[in-house]
DNA sequence: CTAGGGTGTTACCGGTCTGTAACTTCCAGC
DNA sequence: GCTGGAAGTTACAGACCGGTAACACCCTAG
């Protein structure tokens, strides 16, 4: 087991940090209740009095991994204060590291493709987390001066997107590598139209 | 049920046609065996005499699916003979049609996702899968007289790879409906600098 | 007509799943 | 030291899972 976060603090903490990392790791249909709690060091009762349910769970979680997002891009505003267009390379950077580094594709994207029902109540704020990272991205590249921020913004998200599922499916080693060329590629190809 | 595909044919194929069906609504963890016979009209036994496992049936459909985007491909060919280039804008136009068709990714993404186990046969397949249909875009490209082949069509697989999981996670009225801009965009693009 | 293979039926195995009940233990605040 | 709430423990319910055994059936090829 490497599923061990045990350190300690409070166990809803514990449940959710554990949680986020299995279903990660193994996926949400893939990880059941007790095997979080036994991760988690504590038991099953307890995770039922924090959280309504599984899927209760797993929009916590989602939301947790939203959060941490956010909190990746305020590094990229405190690393190039007020460089709109570094934070936007950094934005790249970062992005591919991701690619090299975890070969897991996006929890949310994962998350989609396992909860099918439509009306499951991760679905809605999915979506709604993706929109708010779009709306984010989209204002980094229209700061950046960039005349087609939404296209731009549209682009790259997509073109990252699809790195994480290749990187899920034929591995780090094929199309994704070519991710920062691409990405860098199209922003110098913006930039050079910036008809603002 | 709308998973009720019950034609007269041999068990076998009806299973496999049945089970493609409901792997790709619900999900390979969300559908038991139990409910694909019986959307099928047989029963588990006959299942089980024409697969090994049910992670056998899951390897078949995938290559079930493959094939018949590999059929795809022959269109393409069929009603643009010798002209490649046509045929790589008819494979734009017919991505972008499944991206508003079709809510759900791709299977092979789909099932990545929720195969974790390293091992997993299904892995080994859906790698193999893909590294294909890449091989079959890059000569497309690379026929249709675009320099730098390789990048466009790892580009323009990224782009639709990303779009599909959009699809999935905001809708099809999300930075999908930019795809085929994107993707004629950098066709035109790399038509430019093709120094051949 | 008959033989035999493909198919259908029923029942079952052992395991896992989410979720709950009833009870005990621990520990911090007073 | 006492008390009250949070946490741990055990057991269980009810459903579903993948997979198998034993047996009855039907339909076609000879």
């Amino acid at each position: 087991m490497t599923d061990g976060v045990v350190e300690r603090s409070r166990p809803r903490d514990r449940i959710l940090e554990t949680a986020r990392d299995m279903f990660h790791k193994h996926g949400i249909k893939g990880v059941g209740v007790d095997a979080i709690t036994e991760a988690a060091g504590t038991n099953k009762m307890t995770l039922y009095r924090h959280f309504e349910s599984k899927d209760d769970l797993i929009v916590e979680c989602l939301r947790a991994n939203a959060a941490k997002a956010g909190a990746m891009w305020d590094t990229f505003e405190a690393e190039h204060p007020g460089d709109k267009l570094a934070q936007l390379h950094a934005w790249v950077r970062k992005a591919a590291a991701m690619l090299n580094t975890d070969g897991r594709g996006c929890d949310m994207a994962n998350a989609a493709a396992e909860l099918t029902e439509p009306d499951h109540p991760a679905r809605r704020v999915i979506k709604e987390l993706k929109e708010a990272q779009r709306e984010r991205l989209v204002g980094l590249c229209r700061d950046a001066g960039i005349g087609q921020a939404e296209l731009l913004a549209d682009t790259l998200s997509l073109l990252f997107e699809g790195a994480r599922v290749s990187v899920q499916t034929v591995g780090a080693e094929g199309p994704s590598t070519q991710f920062v060329r691409m990405a860098e590629g199209l922003i110098v190809s913006f930039r050079g139209t910036a008809a603002g």
